[in-house]
DNA sequence: GAACATTGGTTATTTTACATAACAGTTATG
DNA sequence: CATAACTGTTATGTAAAATAACCAATGTTC
């Protein structure tokens, strides 16, 4: 599990776990962040954890995490794929991948298919069960996205997701 | 390390690691991200994962991690405080926190200062080594902050920011 | 077509990140 | 004073992500 619900114990950590707590030791003083507070990795940074955390809760009755989702999708939307060129378009290392597809079809949700033309490779596609289960895990996606975009407007939100594809060829060119 | 700069034996994991190969297996067609295409949570964390690596690789030489940097950052701009207030500021768990900065104590970049007031609190500062460090990593930050800026354009960047930080608070109220 | 390189998938292993539980010393509070 | 709360710590477990080495299948080269 990659991060539980939060709990009660958690409480414990402080009451406030991101603004910055005015607790002992800085005599009262706010916590200054510095270059921090106008910088674009730590702000993505923070974000990131923060919208992983709601997927995370949002799918964990279904037993589903955020890279699962993605895989599935993947498959849903490209029958066939093979696993590399799925862990290549999601940036997963084809290893790590290979455990990911396990767990996915021991659960009956996708199966690797022999292609004929080349043997090497297994063709990639989603069961009966896992296409149903996509729909509703497609439903609670698309209803935290809209929660983002109702926070942002919709221009904004367009802004944002152009923003950040660009951001993610920073690495990649 | 988390991440190691990229070598030869990776180019055989494909040519294009992140755009979407068109490699064998869905009969050279292009993927379809569907639904991903358009989701802030997958471009927020394609976009974090790309910028880190960048600052890894940036800080690499000086053997820093990004959050190595923002926990000297947090102790250089509010000398003194204690380390589950520095923890909380970044939202690291405290457990976690203590070998963090073992590491930068070992490394005599931070020292755990006792209080007279609150012998159960450790203030933390940095040592004059580590305030030299980070005069020259927080150059190597803003350079490649400076580089999204450019990227983006200032009047965009700081609308970026804004809309992460907002985003952030969608987990934490 | 035999030797060789390349590709797709796999296993094993390691490191790092992150989370929980339990505990000792110190301070605050009834 | 007894109890509760807080600070830092250790021990521990799990998930994510990276590396190295390998087999089988296909492509390439001479």
């Amino acid at each position: 599990m990659r991060q539980a619900a939060r709990r009660k114990s958690d409480v414990s950590q402080s009451g406030e776990p991101v603004t910055g707590s005015i607790g002992a030791g800085n005599g009262g003083r706010r916590i200054d962040y510095g270059p921090l507070r106008d910088s674009i990795g730590y702000a993505l940074r923070r974000a990131q954890v923060a919208v992983f955390q709601n997927f995370y809760e949002a799918f964990a009755e279904l037993d589903i995490r955020p890279a699962q989702y993605s895989v599935l999708t993947i498959i849903e939307l490209n029958p066939g794929v093979s696993q590399t060129q799925a862990a290549d378009a999601l940036a997963i290392k084809k290893t790590n991948f290979v455990a990911m597809i396990d767990g996915l079809e021991a659960r009956g949700l996708a199966r690797r298919t022999p292609s004929e033309n080349d043997r090497r490779f297994h063709a990639l596609r989603l069961t009966d069960k896992g296409k149903a289960l996509m729909s509703k895990l497609h439903k609670i996606a698309a209803a935290h996205e809209g929660s983002i975009t109702q926070r942002l407007g919709a221009a904004e939100r367009r802004q944002l997701c152009e923003a950040l594809r660009s951001i993610a060829e920073l690495t990649a060119e």
